[in-house]
DNA sequence: GGCAGAATGTGATGTACATCACGCAGGCAC
DNA sequence: GTGCCTGCGTGATGTACATCACATTCTGCC
């Protein structure tokens, strides 16, 4: 299926745009590709873009002092990705973005984003909703950070994303679970 | 300061309504008053509202198999709180809410805030905003929590909310940092 | 093929936390 | 006053994890 087509059936599931709006919209978007290992957004970038996953699997993530990375996100084929922080604050990014696998992407601009808000409503309304499901995933997963152990999560993470566990390595399971390498390796012997 | 001015001030600072418009988008909310330890919202109830916080302060937690509690949020005054997961969804609700002090309250409805949104384009603009911030919130203390210690969360906490220190119990400040009271008592004493 | 680097498993040891147990102080009802 | 409940401190012990160290397997690359 082509770029147009995946945005189209992936914004009318909650927005209502008739086929000339919906061209206007996806006019402002703008195809790239990328390599597997490439970076996409680096610490200290400007952020101008927000990503939308047509192909491949991206992992954002944050380094800190201590060179420790942590997973925010592996972003998939119909996720939207980038720093939000940086791109909504016009600041340096503190996450950054790369790509596990080839990646196809369409991307967005942040001038774009709010020109089309405000120009069609049903743009707004979609946004607004994807915004929406991004807090309640993220709470839901504050929250089992919070009430899970590391075992508990895992299951988790591989009964909602089941192809990751083919996909990326495990110590990038780790960095999103929040553990060491050896602490996941360890467990996932028991857990066999 | 009266109830309707504080709501028109909170949205001025995101979107732009015409005091008719304005007007309008508030007569859709319905003022309510707590007192101290009172339910909002109850595990298991069908969640209609959510609510503006005018005076006091309340908490948003949830409840493990284990009869443990965890703050999701401590809700100020022009905060906004629920459980929006059951309110989208329309599911029982998950997470409950309680008053720390007496407080009062706006309510709007998940159909009265759908119905506004789609009638003010501008409504539709200030809540995107509004659940920007809390997503970008959540993802600030979801890498706080991976990265940072107990004592460094604490800290964190105090800085951002110093009011908390002797507006909540230390019971509750532990409940949000996810830690066992015991842990938080004896961080306390080696950190004065 | 053969080599280098990445990914993974596994043992030994240290540590930050939970849990259980108990004591104590302040507020409130009667 | 007495009793009771809530909040808070603190010691003893257990545990889930991190960290360091090293071995092993896999994978792309020349």
């Amino acid at each position: 299926m082509e770029a147009k087509e995946i945005l189209k059936q992936h914004i009318a599931k909650t927005a209502t745009l008739t086929d000339e709006q919906f061209d206007y919209f996806f006019s402002h978007f703008k195809p790239q590709s990328y390599k597997k290992g490439q970076m996409v957004i680096s610490e200290g970038d400007k952020v101008d873009n927000e990503y939308f996953v047509l192909s491949g699997c991206l992992k954002a993530f944050f380094i800190n002092d201590d060179i420790k990375m942590y997973i925010l996100q592996f972003a998939m084929p119909t996720w939207w990705t980038s720093d939000y922080g940086a791109l909504y604050n016009q600041t340096g990014a503190t996450i950054s973005i790369d790509c596990i696998t080839d990646a196809e992407v369409l991307c967005l601009s942040n001038h774009d984003r709010e020109k089309i808000c405000s120009e069609l409503h049903q743009a707004e309304h979609f946004f607004r909703w994807r915004t929406n499901r991004g807090y309640l995933a993220s709470q839901k997963r504050l929250l089992s950070f919070m009430n899970n152990d590391t075992k508990a999560r895992y299951e988790e993470l591989l009964t909602l994303y089941p192809q990751l566990y083919n996909l990326v390595p495990k110590h990038l399971i780790a960095a999103y679970l929040g553990v060491s390498r050896e602490t996941l390796s360890r467990l996932y012997q028991a857990h066999k």
